[in-house]
DNA sequence: ATTATCTATAGATCTATAGATAATGC
DNA sequence: ATTATCTATAGATCTATAGATAATGC
């Protein structure tokens, strides 16, 4: 509850934001927060509005109804997970280190809990993945983006000679992903950076496994 | 909608249960199918009294509230997957090929759709994992016993020499806990099978590093 | 943005009743 | 055969809460 909406204190102590400036960043930074708690389906607008601060009518005069909050929610969470996950790895140089970049600013996040139940699109993509719809079709874009983006990592790899041009790149990113998927189950299960720890060594010993083998054929 | 509903068909149609034999084991099978895809709270009386073809107030007669509803049906998925998944296993050899077998069945059970939103305990367990309560309490006793069991393949497997036995347990356990969850979460997203069979060779490079390498060192 | 209000639906409770079974009387 | 009783259910209804709208204030 109060940790939650003390995160957008972020906003600085200086101008403690006045009722009427409560504005659509600061629902929607709540409300992608809370999604991750209660899901898209649990969360109450009654809830958002008393987490926010703000009146059930308030949350009105910014969006049409429930369904286009969920989607602007759906995109703020996306810019969030950009700046905080994509952008920093895309300092590294393309390849096996801007790989572990990807996952080390993953993990980083998950730690930091950006988001309080995990990792956002993982917990919607189980939520909404038997449920059609706009919102579901949206997950599902940002997730085949960054799956594109551990492929493209794989891929420089190869160019570089880190790993084997052999490799099947398909496998490859499987893996990684599955390594990256238990991390974020695990974790926020059981709240244990041990399984941080497994993760990272799991993607270490996959690209190990890349990186010498030749023999690895496609059956 | 129809599609669940027949599936309580089984009971075979010589002896058409008439509407006071409408009983329990039916809405909990009704209900536990029906959590994987709605969820434990997206999941409404109205909607399961319907499904199942009775009134809201039929229910009642079987459960005080919602939640012991709940946990009788997370009970029942826990047999349900006993029988569908862990039992069959248990027929193969210990060691690694007792873990394939395991996976086997976890891949034939998400294949047939025993519950239509995939592994029931994954769909839960990220959806309670930060809403304390009796429910989350049982669903992780349920992974934990699961985690143990690939655990003690892994350790059967140690014996009988298949793998290192100075191979991190642990580790190994999370990877392959890795290669499901992923196995499931794509599987139930894209529902296509080539992720179980990714899934499939990912237990298989595992298995084959951990058997080879006696390089393997922890950090 | 608020307050007041609306409609639909959630979980839950109550009363009545259908159909079956058990106990009893003749 | 009769009466009492049991079990499982339907239908009506209750309170709380969901999403949503209208009128209004600043």
């Amino acid at each position: 509850m109060s940790n939650i909406s003390s995160l957008k204190t972020e906003q600085g102590a200086k101008s403690r934001p006045s009722k009427g400036q409560t504005s659509r960043a600061t629902i929607l930074l709540t409300a992608a927060k809370l999604v991750t708690i209660k899901g898209l389906n649990g969360l109450s607008l009654r809830d958002l509005a008393a987490e926010v601060g703000i009146s059930k009518s308030g949350l009105y005069a910014h969006f049409k109804d429930k369904e286009e909050l969920e989607l602007a929610t759906i995109e703020t969470a996306a810019v969030i997970f950009d700046n905080e996950v994509l952008q920093p790895a895309m300092q590294a140089h393309a390849g096996t280190e801007r790989l572990k970049a990807v996952a080390n600013s993953f993990f980083s996040h998950l730690e930091r809990k950006v988001f309080p139940g995990g990792c956002f699109f993982a917990a919607v993509a189980a939520e909404l993945d038997t449920r059609p719809g706009p919102a579901h079709d949206r997950v599902v874009e940002v997730l085949d983006k960054w799956l594109s983006l551990l492929k493209q990592c794989i891929l420089d790899a190869q160019l570089h000679g880190e790993i084997d041009a052999k490799a099947d790149v398909a496998q490859a990113v499987f893996e990684i992903e599955a390594m990256l998927l238990a991390a974020n189950f695990l974790f926020v299960m059981r709240n244990d950076p041990i399984h941080l720890t497994q993760s990272r060594r799991g993607i270490d010993n996959v690209l190990a496994r890349l990186a010498v083998s030749t023999a690895a054929k496609k059956r």
